[in-house]
DNA sequence: TGTACATCAGTGAACGCGCGTTCACTGATGTAC
DNA sequence: TGTACATCAGTGAACGCGCGTTCACTGATGTAC
């Protein structure tokens, strides 16, 4: 005698999920208020706790559903040099840089993930391990292990680098960040 | 008839500036409260108001004088390449990455800082380039223009791998981050 | 086929707390005399 | 030299507000009969 099917609190946790990725990585952790982050899901702050145990609950989840997507999304990508210059320029055009919202979650949280309980730090270690992991298979399929440590710097450069355009005032500088960390990441990951 | 001489104000101000990076830089910018910001310079919450506008004046405050001072320390390199490799090794250490809050501010505050009002990013972008025009000089000081995209990228890079490094929960990896990263830094910045 | 009802996802008010900011005040200072 | 006093850096209580979390409740659901 069960009310609504199985499956309808599982899709209100993967809404609550994905509307909440959004708003955490535009406004933040700390920025991003329980209420607002129900509100922008259609929902009230009381049925929150229906479906986390806590804020730190929550951002672990989103985290680690954000990497998983990303890696994924990498693990779909043209095999060879085409398909790795597409997301580099992807990730570095000024369209990424002007949605944080719809973006990597690296580049908008890693340093308030840093400052984050365990269960957050855990869940990005892992997703981390995904997405670089994801890469290097397509930087050299033959021999991923090999292209791990090359993979993980120009991530760090790629981040680095859509943190610096987003922080940055003047225009003309932001885009230069971004074409010159483009050259930069192609050589690293196209040797 | 003044009251105490004319640099008692200016020294406690400079003390509330110099406590309050540290603090920033280690609990975020949010994390910090108006109140502990002033404890940690040993006054007390009302007092923050005879010496800044508002949190974000002391934060915009905070930041130009930190990236002033990195680009201070970054001019007084001693010349060439073994200054340089000083400099990366220093930044990708263990102990910069475990001490935050005496580190650099863009490792520690960058997307809070994209976040944050424009006051704020105003100073840092002036900060940055400063930064950025002093490593400049210390890779070509015949012709530092023409090693500023370079500098540029490379700064994203140490950036991004000392928050990668910090976020992480496994030492192991967390140390590999930053070796993998030296030696990508270096190969940029002394070719 | 029509209806009573158990279920439980979601509501919304309330909790104590810390936030940024304001303000009436205190009391050490060092000059004026 | 000794003292009265104007100055103003710093105090600490109070402001309204939003935070994360709790909880008594509501009401649409779809099965049991």
């Amino acid at each position: 005698v069960a009310r609504y099917d199985a499956a309808h609190k599982q899709a209100t946790r993967q809404r609550i999920l994905h509307t909440a990725a959004q708003r955490l990585k535009q406004d933040g952790i700390d920025g991003s208020g329980v209420a607002t982050l129900m509100a922008d899901a259609g929902l009230t702050n009381g049925a929150f706790y229906a479906h986390f145990a806590s804020k730190t609950d929550l951002v672990a989840n989103v985290v680690a559903a954000q990497l998983e997507a990303q890696a994924e999304r990498l693990a779909a990508l043209p095999e060879g040099r085409p398909g790795l210059e597409t997301a580099v320029r992807a990730y570095l055009s000024a369209e990424h840089r002007d949605t944080p919202g719809d973006g990597c979650p690296s580049a908008a949280l890693l340093d308030e993930i840093s400052r984050s309980d365990p269960a957050v730090r855990e869940a990005y270690s892992t997703g981390l391990q995904s997405v670089v992991d994801a890469l290097a298979r397509r930087v050299d399929p033959a021999d991923p292990a090999s292209a791990a440590p090359t993979v993980m710097t120009a991530f760090a450069l790629l981040i680095g680098a859509l943190q610096l355009a987003r922080a940055v005032t003047d225009p003309a500088l932001s885009d230069r960040i971004l074409t010159d960390g483009i050259d930069t990441a192609l050589q690293l990951l196209t040797r």
